[in-house]
This record gives structure tokens, C-alpha cells and sequence, in this order.
DNA sequence: GGCTAGAATGACAGCGCTATCATTAGATGA
DNA sequence: TCATCTAATGATAGCGCTGTCATTCTAGCC
């Protein structure tokens, strides 16, 4: 093992004090440049690490920030982490992240393992904790940040998007592009889904094109062979359906694929439509269209309204909407006959 | 912020000193069973959660593991990392994980830190630590497991599998199928895709069928449309190319959807297959052939072998090959005119 | 009854660092 | 020249917990 070196063997080399090493690491500017280039040299020679635990236990808080999200292999979360590690490279804090696996229970119990440790900061995905978590929450004494989505209550602050104008959004879009029996494929159905699904129903209630029947889902994960079994399952009951608005790429990805097993043509009797846009959507045959949903950059937001807030900057509106956008493809060129999409 | 609880409070309600709290929370056996009803009343009263950092600097070491993984938005490492989440669901030990962005100068240095913090245990990821990386991985007082790959030379302990003979395994998989001009795609040409890149080479070799021209690398991360690409490039220099082997399944993916756009049948005229098998292949239309590495049970195995070693029990083998299967799907059914693959 | 062994509990010190207040040295002004 | 102020540094205590003894108590034995 790395022998442990403390400050006082730094301070004892530099011919100081601990507490003026101590003070050199933290706040250069308070000891004279003279004594700070022997504390330096001396912590170079020596190898010299602080303990984060002593340090933690000594000022009463961690230099870490807290990161709460349900899965590390949905690709939509770990975009949102990649961001928060950007947004923390050059600077003194950790993150720390735990997993709730989709369950508002363990969510509520990390929240309090978390708090305990005094962290800088905390992110926590979506905006359904329970009410004991959010009186945690509530009463936290650091930034928090709930990202994914936004909300009209926000403990804290607020990075992310409304899912249920996005799903209405993509649904609009399905519409103007022709498609008069929109279906919709959803699987694990948590809070997020159920609120792009009331949006999708939304928009086509008010486009006369709504029906329940022409619903699958499924409670298991996401998955690209679920795609496409919910598709066969659908199009099993429903043969008229002529697109499906899909929960999310993966599903949008088996739909298609089950399309061609099918021998049923993209976009001309079938108009698929996924949601959030990973880097395949744009590459398939034909391209899928999407809903991008700006997820590193929530990450990276997150994270800097928390430094803002930390050193006294202002973090900009408690509530920050990140806007999702439709990137139309080919998928949703409309039924054949229909006009193509421009660009 | 919720009030923090000492021990010693704990201790004052339950009337014992902070002492006998300790040991009744870490030992339950060694105080008596009333004492330890009365503290575990007094616990749950004032929701008390030990001070991780105070425990750390007690005793000199910190309950957790730590891992160092290239990227968090590859789900290689994702699936690797969910694997070892499982595997420690049930234990005192904490996750903490660090993003080496695939520079062994970032990884020397993260070791460093974790280091100092005397974890319980370090997971690492692949077997090409800089020199200065390895002396500290030798010196290390806890268990050390690298993951994702094995190698001659373990630090302490491996679980993983050959990537080289894993790749062989495919060219062989594609020569056997009747494919006579492979290629192969590879993006990010980091050690591991080296030594697939190799064993690519060597079985292409000793069936007769490498040639060097035919094979398509870039320097950026691999992805879908990046597959395309490298496809169309290659196609372009060597129309004849009868099949290719890519790096992972991004790649192969990409490589399917190209194909389909320039009306290339596969696996009639290419033969696709992919490695790492993500879900996606088994769905895909025609399905992918891949090679099936098994990332979860790397990260439980991994923990597994930890916890048996801080427990004292035997962690097995030192190097544990998790041997990579190749999973063949119709992608690689053959040229036209060749037998189907069974099942 | 006196003695010992073992179980249960406690006192004390200290992990490595920093908050707080105290001290010193040098600069300023009348 | 001396009081006064500021900048730089130091002494002390303590963060919440646990390792290491020491102490108390009970049971068992001759």
C-alpha cells in the first residue's frame, strides 16, 4: 500500500505548521508566496494526498455530489452522468451515484444515505419521489437538482423537459405527416412513460385519431426484441394501424425491424416514431425519426447550477427547460402517397 | 438538512456509552441480546446512520469498492458495472467509480486516488496499466481484480476472457461459413480492439483469406453510423469483400443498415458479425451474429472474488476466463448457394 | 467461601484534518 | 517613538467513530 503521508509530515518538512499547510492547499492566497513554493515543494516530494474521510469528518460536509438514477444500462441515464462528469472534470468534487433500480422505496432510502454524508450537491432523477423522500429533500441543506424532466414543483431546482409535450409534439407530427391510426408501444410503464403516453393521447384525442385498443405495453423493460413483439402484437390486433409512436429508440428499433420481417413498408404503411434519439436512430435504413432529448446536457447543466449556487453565482431559473425537439426522418415520411419530408 | 445523530446519542437513550453502540451495529453477537434490543430501539427512534467518513478515519480503511472504467456511455462497461451493483446489493460496501475517457495517464492517477482512500477493494478495467500504474496496483493492501479481459500477468486477481482468441474464434466462425474475403471495421482502436484485430488477423491468415487492404479503422469512438461508413468505405476500395468482422455490435449494426441501403444482401453477398452481442442482434432483421461476452457475470464475479478474499474464504482461481461464445445468427448464414446455419 | 475464567461493558486516546481564536511581525501614522 | 492596525502564522480543540486496553460482573469450581 501507498504509505499514508499527513499534513503534518508536509508541514514538518515545509518547516510550518499543519494548519498553515492546511491553509496553503485550501486557499493559496492567505500565505505568503515564499512559504506556499516550500509547501508545494514539499508536497511534490512526499507524495502528499489529502484524506477526503478526515477532511469530511473535520469541516462537516463531502466534496462530493450525490447522484441518484434508476439503471446504469439505459443508455438515457448514463448520457445524463457523462455530462455531470464533464461539468465536475476540472473541479475538487466526486460524484457518488446509486442506482434505485426504478423503485421510489430504495430512492428514498438512498436520499437519506446520501444527506447523511453532507454532500455539495445532490441530482436525482424525475420528479415522483415519495413524500417522505421529498421531505428529505425539502429539508436538505445542499443544491438539489432534479433532472430528466420538469415539473411545476421543484424541491430545489430543475433541468429537463416536459414528456408530455414532447410525446403530443411527436404525435402532431405523426398526424400532419398523414397517419390516421397512430398506435403506441410502451414498455415499463414508470411515471415518465405514463406521462409521454397521456401526451400522446392527448394530441390524438384532439386529432380525432385516438384509440385505446391500439395500445401495447408491456411492464418489462425496454428492449429492441420487445419493439418488436409489442409491434407484432399490436399489428396482431390492429392491421390498420398505419404508425406507432414509440416509448423510446430501442422499441422504435424492434418495431422497425419487425416491420421488415413483416415485409410491412417504412414509412409508407407504417410510420415509426421513437423517443430520445440515440446515435442509431439517425443511421438506420430508413432513418428513424425521434425526439431529441438533450440528456449530457442536462447533466452538465445540473451540475453547473449547483457550482453556481456553491460559490454564490447565481444558477439562472429554478426551473430550467431543456425543450425537446423533433428530428423527423424518413420513418415518418407519411403514408404512401404522402409528400416527403423536407431537408 | 436532516439533524445528524451521533452514536453518542444513541448511547445516551439507550443508556450504554457510545462504545457498546459501536460494537452492537458492527458485532451484533458479541453484546448481550436485551442491551441490543434497547440500542436497536434507540437507533430507529433517532434514525441514526453511522458517519461513513468518521468510520473511515477510525479505522483507517473505507467500505468501498472502487472501479475504474473507461467510459460510462459504452454499455460494455455498463453491463459490467450492473454486475458488480448486484453482486454487492446486500453488503456494507459502497461503489465509487472513476472514468478513465481510455488514458492510462487518467487511470495512473485515479488509482492514486482511490488508494488513499484504502478501499476495500479496486476494480479495474483491462490489463494495459502504465508502469507507474501497475507498481501502485502491486503495492496495493486490498484486493485488486482487473476486469473485462485476461492476460499472463495479473496484478492480483482477473475475470474476463481472450479477446484475441475470441476474435479468432468468429474469423473462423465466418471462413467455416463459407465467407473467402473478410474484412474488418474497428473504431477507437484501443488495446482491446488491438488484440481482437489481431486475432482477426491471425486466423484470416492461417485460413489463407487476410488481406490488409481490406481492413477499415478510425481513431473516433465507435458508433452506429460510424459502422456505415466504414462499410462504404471499405465496399468502395474492395467491392469485393464477401463479409466483414467488426469490432462490436455499433459497428456491425451500422454495417447491416448500409448494406441495406446499397442493396447488399446479407448475409448472401456479406456476412455480418459483430462482437459483445448487446440485445439488439438477437432482433435484428436479418438477426446478427456476434460474440457473446458476458459482461454482467464479469462484475458479479469480480465482486465475488473480493468479498471472498476480505472474508477468507477461497476466491478461486486467480485468472478466471469467462470464455466468449460466438452466438451464430442468419447474418452470417453464408454466401448464396451455402448451407443455412442450424437452428 | 474464596478464587478464577470468561462474558459484557466501559474509559481513553487518537484517526487526519480544519474552525476558531490567539499570537507575532511588520506597516502606518501622529 | 509608540500606539494601532493588518497580514501571516500558530495553538488548541474537536469532528464521530473505533482500537485497545481496563473494569465489572456472573458462573463455576475446589
Amino acid at each position: 500500500m501507498a504509505k499514508r503521508v499527513t499534513l503534518a509530515e508536509v508541514a514538518a518538512r515545509a518547516g510550518v505548521s499543519p494548519i498553515t499547510v492546511s491553509r496553503a492547499l485550501r486557499r493559496p492566497d492567505t500565505v505568503q508566496a515564499e512559504t506556499r513554493a516550500r509547501i508545494d515543494a514539499a508536497v511534490a516530494e512526499l507524495g502528499y494526498v489529502p484524506d477526503p474521510a478526515a477532511r469530511a469528518l473535520a469541516t462537516g460536509r463531502a466534496d462530493v455530489i450525490g447522484v441518484l438514477i434508476p439503471s446504469v444500462t439505459n443508455a438515457v441515464f448514463t448520457d445524463v452522468l457523462s455530462g455531470i462528469y464533464d461539468g465536475l472534470a476540472d473541479s475538487r468534487f466526486d460524484v457518488q451515484y446509486a442506482i434505485t433500480r426504478y423503485d421510489p422505496g430504495t430512492e428514498e432510502k438512498l436520499i437519506g444515505v446520501f444527506l447523511r454524508q453532507r454532500p455539495a450537491g445532490l441530482i436525482i432523477s424525475g420528479i415522483d419521489q415519495t413524500d417522505a423522500a421529498r421531505r428529505l429533500l425539502d429539508r436538505a441543506s445542499c443544491p438539489v437538482v432534479q433532472v430528466m424532466e420538469t415539473g411545476p414543483d421543484p424541491v430545489d431546482m430543475m433541468v429537463g423537459f416536459s414528456h408530455h409535450d414532447a410525446a403530443a409534439a411527436a404525435t402532431r407530427h405523426l398526424i400532419d405527416r398523414g397517419y390516421r391510426r397512430p398506435g403506441f408501444l410502451g414498455a415499463r410503464m414508470d411515471p415518465r412513460t405514463q406521462r409521454r403516453f397521456a401526451g400522446f393521447r392527448a394530441e390524438a384525442e384532439a386529432g380525432g385519431v385516438f384509440d385505446l385498443d391500439r395500445v401495447e405495453t408491456t411492464e418489462v423493460p425496454s428492449s429492441v426484441g420487445g419493439g418488436a413483439e409489442l409491434l407484432r402484437a399490436l399489428l396482431g390486433r390492429h392491421p390498420e394501424t398505419d404508425a406507432v409512436f414509440c416509448n423510446n429508440d430501442d422499441l422504435a428499433l424492434g418495431a422497425l425491424f419487425e416491420a421488415m420481417r413483416m415485409g410491412i413498408p417504412v414509412p409508407g404503411q407504417l410510420g415509426i416514431c421513437g423517443f430520445n434519439d440515440l446515435e442509431m436512430m439517425r443511421a438506420a435504413e430508413p432513418s428513424l425519426t425521434s425526439v431529441r432529448t438533450n440528456r449530457f446536457e442536462m447533466g452538465a447543466r445540473a451540475v453547473e447550477m449547483i457550482r453556481a449556487r456553491l460559490d454564490g453565482r447565481d444558477p439562472g431559473p429554478a426551473i430550467l427547460d431543456l425543450k425537446a425537439e423533433i428530428l423527423a426522418r424518413r420513418s415518418t415520411d407519411g403514408p404512401t402517397g404522402n409528400r416527403p419530408v423536407e431537408t
